[in-house]
RNA sequence: GCGAAGUUGGUGAAGUGGUUAACACGCCGGAUUGUGGCUCCGGUAUGCAUGGGUUCGAUCCCCAUACUUCGCC
């Protein structure tokens, strides 16, 4: 089936709204934070920890699986939900991400976008068609259209054409979509510029997809400022019974100001590689489990978690096996880590049912980032 | 007891008679937003065993002392 929306609550004070998303593999609640599994895998945690910490849907990666081992042993394994023994949702990023990350502006073309191929060096060639015939065999839920993620300090000349040729991608890639049971997403481009994401808005939403998400943010050292007027000026053209996914943002601030917006779903790589690095999310800001000061704290990470981590373990623990480089601790501090975050979505759909969400972020701003707003 | 070699930061070590003593690890911080997972960026010896001497100037040369390692009795 394809996705469908339910708008249940829209909040008084501000645009966000609370509903919940049917899927192949249930309905979840939304706003909703989804993890990054960009190797068939969230790094490091095993599927029965996903679905403890309440993880809905996840996020897996085109390009990467494209690379290894290959989407037609995913497909002969049964695709990717058996493959992984995940009994979820699946999202697959289309490898739009990767045009920013990897690929140089000289070998973005019309046609598609030359890459290297960081495992081997081979030059490789990705198009919007191939990339949805991927995500076919690939079998994820909800598919991405193939689209260019421009740095966001592109000019607005750049961004212009940019978002002119994602959408000649976005009607390439749903003229070859057939997958009945797979749903596909269009992406609005167009930076911080107003006339751009509006115009980008429009014309993806005249292309009729299942969701709509917002991309090209938070890849560039934009300001705050700027990643949020690119919200702005985008979910005012989105359909009401359509669901609304920002890409790549993840950090907690961003996620208030983005369910603020009018955005339902987010997916972000941030809890899980700040774990391997040793930070962690608490309610009262993010600490650095490799400082000194935690030597002999045999305290929770977070009195007010109910995760794994925190009802087991200590900081002095945790900050052993991340100085010893001990795997268990990366596992730990993504189980917190997530669950820190999805806990906050659970806080966030709460409030805007009460329509108290400014209230909430008053209080989370307080207590995370000592701010009064 | 005799002989030889050596003594540079928390560790392994490079180095030169004359501005800020290399590098690595460790340690102490910071970064990280659709993930190119073992990454990136800072800081970290007011000091080259101790005491004398030579010299305009010594971590680098000379002497003594202490300590370490090895060999011999």
């Amino acid at each position: 089936m394809k996705v469908k929306y339910n708008l249940l609550h829209e909040e008084k004070n501000t645009n966000a709204r609370r509903g919940t998303l049917e899927t192949n593999y249930g309905t979840y609640d939304t706003p909703m934070f989804m993890p990054v599994g960009t190797q068939a895998t969230v790094k490091t945690l095993s599927p029965e920890e996903l679905k403890d910490v309440n993880s809905g849907i996840i996020l897996a990666n085109t390009y990467h699986l494209w690379l290894r081992p290959g989407e037609d042993i995913v497909d002969h394994a049964g695709g990717l939900h058996k493959f992984m023994n995940w009994n979820g949702p699946i999202l697959t990023d289309s490898g739009g991400y990767q045009v920013f990350s990897l690929a140089n502006p000289k070998d973005i073309t019309e046609e598609g976008v030359y890459f290297k191929n960081h495992l081997n060096g081979d030059r490789l060639f990705l198009t919007p068609e191939k990339s949805i015939e991927i995500q076919n065999k690939l079998d994820s839920d909800i598919a991405m259209s193939f689209d260019e993620c421009p740095p966001a300090s592109a000019s607005h000349e750049y961004l212009k054409q940019s978002v002119e040729r994602t959408l000649r991608w976005a009607k390439r890639g749903k003229d070859v979509h057939k997958n009945e049971r797979q749903s596909l997403f269009g992406i609005i481009q167009g930076g911080a510029h107003e006339d751009l994401r509006k115009f980008s808005a429009t014309e993806t939403v005249k292309l009729d997809f299942d969701g709509y998400s917002i991309g090209g943010v938070a890849n560039d050292n934009e300001s705050k400022e700027d990643m949020y007027k690119a919200i702005e000026y985008s979910t005012p053209y989105i359909p009401k019974d359509k669901v609304r996914y920002l890409m790549g943002v993840g950090e907690p601030r961003d996620i208030i100001e983005g369910v603020i917006r009018g955005v339902d779903i987010f997916d972000c790589v941030l809890p899980t590689r700040l774990a391997r690095h040793g930070h962690a999310f608490t309610k009262n800001g993010k600490i650095n489990l490799k400082n000194a000061k935690y030597k002999e704290d045999f305290t929770p990470i977070d009195e007010a978690c109910d995760c794994y981590a925190c009802k087991h373990y200590t900081k002095a623990y945790i900050k052993h096996l991340i100085n010893s480089e001990e795997t268990f601790g990366a596992r730990l501090l993504s189980i917190h880590n997530i669950r820190f975050l999805i806990k906050m979505t659970e806080d966030i759909r709460v409030a805007i049912e009460n329509d108290t969400l400014l209230d909430y972020r008053k209080q989370f701003l307080k207590e995370y980032y000592n701010e009064d707003v």
